[in-house]
DNA sequence: AGCGTCACCCGGACGC
DNA sequence: TGCGTCCGGGTGACGC
């Protein structure tokens, strides 16, 4: 593979964190650690509150538990919540005190009985957050798409009450939570849809069809996530199984027609002009 | 109000 | 080698 895809944590990623921390695959779970100090080279990694209050707030607190919603994860304490969002390049890791620090390491938490939370971010667009509502910011989130409650029918009215191109609003998090540039485009490919297609003017066919291809993407990224769950660079294997993403002038794995790569609102959108016709057969 | 566009923050990757 | 450009998630500003 040529083409080296930058960590992008979308909704399967994050979950994969979620689980792997919850879990303690490789170290403890974080369930019931406490939280002894925090440290940080990159005090902007720090939103609300600032670096110093927050540092006050979390010493000695107790993580409860993590839980994701949307691309955010969710450190429940004995008061307030955690919430950390990773952006482009972060990373959250249970490590040992002793192992020595990555390069990004730039957020560290100090836990207690030797164990580091160790937010490794090289882009510094990562962001920490401390609420006593959470609500506060995740309220403002859209539906889980892989929730029960959100339905095919859900999605029909949620598309026809917008008059929006497709792409750009499933890439809202207001509208839908968890679907990044990746994402979205691997599940428009599977469900045969334009990316600039209104989204009011999708049938119930093609809205089903949309449902179950973001539902079936995120499983599948999350199985693959869960797969290379051990590796050393974690979504290691991800990248093979992109039928369109950075695949700009390559062959569409369903057709042979050349992916085309266009810009649809700032974002780099890749699609196959014969499997996503712009006028649907 | 709803929609689209743009700039911003960063640094790795890439092109010339 | 070294400089300029691109890229992307979320937010906020702006114009229609």
């Amino acid at each position: 593979m040529k083409c080296i895809i930058p960590e992008m944590p979308e909704l399967p990623e994050v979950e994969t964190i979620s689980r792997s921390l919850r879990e303690g695959v490789h170290a403890a779970p974080i369930g019931g650690m406490q939280v002894l100090d925090v440290t940080s080279s990159w005090p902007r990694h720090f939103s609300q509150p600032s670096y110093r209050t927050f540092r006050k707030h979390i010493q000695g607190r107790t993580i409860l538990d993590v839980r994701r919603r949307g691309k955010y994860l969710l450190f429940p304490l004995d008061e307030r919540t955690m919430l950390i969002h990773l952006r482009m390049s972060g990373d959250l890791t249970m490590t040992s005190t002793s192992s020595p620090a990555g390069r990004y390491d730039h957020t560290v938490f100090h836990l207690k009985d030797g164990w580091d939370l160790r937010f490794s971010d090289a882009r510094k667009f990562g962001r920490v957050h401390l609420l006593k509502d959470p609500q506060k910011i995740l309220g403002k989130l859209g539906p889980e798409p892989l929730d029960d409650e959100f339905t095919s029918g859900l999605f029909f009215a949620m598309l026809n009450g917008r008059n929006r191109q497709i792409k750009p609003l499933l890439l809202d998090q207001s509208f839908i939570a968890g679907i990044g540039n990746i994402y979205a485009d691997e599940a428009l490919h599977r469900a045969g849809i334009h990316p600039l297609r209104k989204s009011d003017t999708l049938g119930e066919n093609e809205t089903r069809a949309l449902w179950a291809s973001i539902r079936e993407t995120l499983h599948d990224g999350i199985q693959r996530n869960g797969a290379s769950i051990d590796w050393v660079y974690r979504g290691g294997e991800f990248q093979n199984d992109f039928k369109v993403y950075s695949r700009n002038d390559e062959p569409c794995l369903a057709c042979s027609t050349p992916i085309r790569r266009i810009s649809v609102g700032q974002r780099g959108t890749y699609f196959c002009p014969s499997c996503q016709p712009e006028v649907p057969k």
